[in-house]
DNA sequence: CCATCTTTGTGCACGCGTTCACAAAGACAT
DNA sequence: ATGTCTTTGTGAACGCGTGCACAAAGATGG
């Protein structure tokens, strides 16, 4: 999957770990689907199937919150997507605002995918003064000058940026200090926030350096070829310098459009 | 962040442990600027805070790679950035293909971050025939008709599923069949591959979901108002059928249109 | 050539997460 | 009521990842 995590370590929220937070939605949504087929009751087994996890996981997921199933029978769907979606916060509405209308913030901004889970795009901010009042998805864009105010009067505590790289930093600190304290970050940055504001990042370009890492690996087993694909011939004592070639080609990547995370 | 993990559990890779692999880029980035700095070299401290990672794990981290550093000096800027774009398999071309051009598969075909890391977009594909032929990105949209052919005549290994949930099984399995073996799914869906195939999933749905359960905790330990918000106060003979009030609003989620992951 | 200082590389311990395997609990039939 | 069968809930073991703390390595200056 494409995420790389940047919470607190060990912090343990009320006892659920937060491995087993990150399933929970995983959970959620196979429940949801069996719930329109009106599926009353399920085991661990083959809702594990569906969630794409092994059933002892799942098992011990649940245990961390209660005794929600029935012995010799399973979990009663209705009832465990109420309990999931409590645990999760998702019973309430969550105002989000998108900062950076560019190719992504719109396609973000179009996410059908917001309202149905109890979230919902308060406003869509960026700093292009000519984006102002134009409606994207419905919703007029507004400038950076209100960030604060667009936060405060909407009373929004998730914040998404989507903005190039060189400006996450600076508007991840106005959103905090307008009172954000979760970012869903985009930009490919490393943010650095305070103490009790949790970021999470998307960087596309980070999953697809994964992928390719282990494809070349795949290639380099199959096909030993060459003087193996994948290995460090060389020692400790390899060309030094021999990097010239391949930073030519690496623009600056730090400073894309408000795209993509690269 | 935005990230699952469906890749094998603890598949070392050549040794190298996957939380390790999943940390190279975010060097790699940290390195690039420094190079565009032109600074020559750097501690194993100053990348880590670069990095947002502490000195020890990054120490440890490239000693899975070698001893690429100089005691007393630190790691010399340019032949890192060679040994870890070697490593990640960043030294040759990856052509891509993205199936699903909607408004996520657009804006992903948009991103310049593509090309500048060794990602080349060999294609777009859609199933709507309206859109066959139609540029995106300076490229030419092609039906789903021809996926096969054009996996094949460009030697791609690599798919990005940008496609409704509906599709993305459909779509994964035709992509493996042709020969596809890394897949970074966008669609809400667990995608079933066989063994030797690699999927990574982004997934902005479960990302807000994991912000909304850090958020509503930390609102209910700073107001323990009423009878504890996040506190499961029912014991285990809960209103069973609870959940209806709450099911109602959620709408067909598996079926979104090709935007987002929901 | 020796002493000092900086910074790497890593042995070790600890904690989280995963998995196994099974006892306990309940449904269901007789 | 009793027995059988299914499925949950969890104790315990194991393995990976993290972070500490330090010895080894090399640079630098006298």
């Amino acid at each position: 999957m494409a995420t790389g995590r940047t919470h607190r370590p060990a912090t343990r929220s009320r006892g659920i770990p937060e491995a087993t937070v990150a399933r929970l939605p995983l959970y959620l949504r196979a429940l949801t689907a069996l719930s329109e087929r009106s599926v009353p009751t399920v085991s661990s087994e083959e809702l594990a199937a569906a969630a794409g996890v092994n059933s002892a996981k799942l098992r011990k997921d649940f245990s961390y919150l209660g005794s929600y199933g029935t012995r010799g029978v399973g979990y009663d769907v209705e009832y465990l997507v109420y309990q999931i979606s409590r645990e999760l916060g998702l019973t309430q509405d969550w105002p989000v605002v998108i900062v950076g209308i560019g190719n992504l913030g719109a396609a973000l901004a179009n996410y059908g995918g917001f309202a149905s889970r109890g979230f919902r795009v308060a406003a869509l901010i960026d700093a292009d003064p000519a984006m102002a009042g134009k409606p994207v998805a419905g919703i007029p864009v507004q400038h950076t000058d209100d960030l604060e105010k667009i936060i405060k009067d909407n009373g929004v505590s998730i914040g998404v940026i989507a903005t190039p790289a060189g400006a996450a930093q600076q508007v991840c600190d106005r959103l905090v200090a307008a009172g954000v304290t979760s970012i869903l970050n985009f930009a490919p940055t490393v943010l650095t926030v305070p103490d009790g504001v949790d970021v999470r990042k998307v960087d596309l370009s980070i999953e697809l350096q994964i992928l390719a890492f282990h494809e070349q690996r795949k290639a380099g087993e199959e096909a030993p070829m060459e003087t193996a694909v994948g290995e460090g011939a060389l020692p400790a004592s390899a060309p030094r310098g021999a990097a010239a070639d391949d930073s030519a080609d690496q623009g600056p990547d730090g400073d894309v459009p408000a795209v993509m995370p690269a």
